[in-house]
DNA sequence: TGTACATCAGTGAACGCGCGTTCACTGATGTAC
DNA sequence: TGTACATCAGTGAACGCGCGTTCACTGATGTAC
């Protein structure tokens, strides 16, 4: 393959963004190769600064992917709970909340994944501001699942609080798995958030097989 | 320095171990050589496999010290309140959820420093049930502060939830930091925390510089 | 539509660098008498 | 307590390795006529 169409080399392009939003949301920036990524994406490593300036430059875009991703994948459940705000916020949590997104970070939330490489890039790296507004728009679509008649005020501090509680459930039960206190955290967080007792089943599997 | 007492080189194990508990903290175990530890011990780095098996070892006895380190830290301020287990609440969240425990990850609590380089490690390695078994006394320790009244049961679930709430709290504002967001996530969990309004001023001043 | 040629997407070897780990060596410490 | 010598904590060079990045090269693509 010497040389691909102006269409091919976007593909292309794209498959390394899939490829890298994936694999750092898994084992972090920094525990994955410019060549892993692009022999994910079908390539050798020598044609990555053809598309990217640097790794960093890649980072942030896949970064923004991985927080669009979810977006999306949010979007669709909300949708389906036809206006039904507590009935979305059901099937949020309970897709967020479970092994299944925990074991599967690739597919899964990325302001729980990538929190950690996150706070520990310089100031000045290009994925900083990328994670603050992918997080940011995170806490806004999980406020709008808030019962209508709560004050703006109060439904915004909720929101920090419930996002917090969930990503970091999520973030301590990934670091626990194997051990019981694992799927302990992530049923009380689900219990308490839904207003069920820990020892009711959890709401119907979610439609996706890929949490978050 | 061609050899040292029995004394002498016990006293340079605990100080790479205090220098690793620091260093891990703040930019995670990959991020950290054997080469700067060993260096930020006063030592250099042929002679680290004297004290450790590998890395690996290391890191697993660090993530101890780090729990222990927070552990005590905690008692400390515990004890401070006399019994009064509400002002130990008060106490504990104050220091947590601050920009002072935010800034400085070398100091702070092991449990949300590491989470996300734990939950990456394989699962054989020897890091992984030392954290667990840190997080699961924090977990238990931060559960002794909840009203004595509080069924077992409840009080169990709720330590889960806002042990969660408190480390996911400090992790997003940690990736969030230079960012007003960062600081509404500190105020907006705390004011869950100890049931206050957001805009009231935080409870006094830590008594330790060091937060967490 | 065909032809000639410039462009450039992708390849793979190579760069300098830092990593975890090993090892021959040094010389003060610890011990046997 | 003194002496002779074995021990071993720490040093620093070296190992193989993988990293991000560069670059000469290839040959199909895109373009000018």
């Amino acid at each position: 393959m010497a040389r691909a169409s102006r269409a091919v080399a976007s593909q292309h392009k794209v498959a390394i963004e899939e490829a890298s939003a994936k694999l750092i949301r898994e084992r972090g920036p920094h525990a994955v190769s410019v060549a892993e990524i692009m022999a994910n994406a079908g390539l050798t490593h020598g044609g990555f600064y053809g598309h990217f300036a640097s790794k960093d430059d890649l980072v942030a875009v896949a970064c923004r992917r991985a927080f669009e991703e979810g977006d999306q994948r949010w979007d669709r459940r909300i949708a389906s709970a036809d206006g039904d705000r507590q009935a979305a916020r059901r099937a949020l949590v309970a897709a967020y909340l479970t092994p299944v997104h925990r074991d599967h970070a690739a597919e899964g939330c990325a302001a729980a994944a990538l929190a950690a490489d996150v706070a520990r890039e310089d100031a000045d790296k290009p994925v900083r501001p990328v994670y603050r507004e992918g997080l940011s728009a995170l806490i806004d679509k999980w406020r709008s699942t808030a019962p209508a008649d709560l004050p703006e005020a109060d439904a915004r501090q909720q929101a920090l609080v419930e996002v917090s509680a969930m990503a970091g459930a999520l973030m301590l039960a990934r670091a626990t798995t194997g051990d019981p206190l694992s799927e302990a955290i992530l049923d009380a967080t689900r219990a308490w958030l839904l207003g069920e007792d820990v020892d009711e089943p959890a709401a119907e599997p979610a439609p996706e097989p890929a949490a978050g």
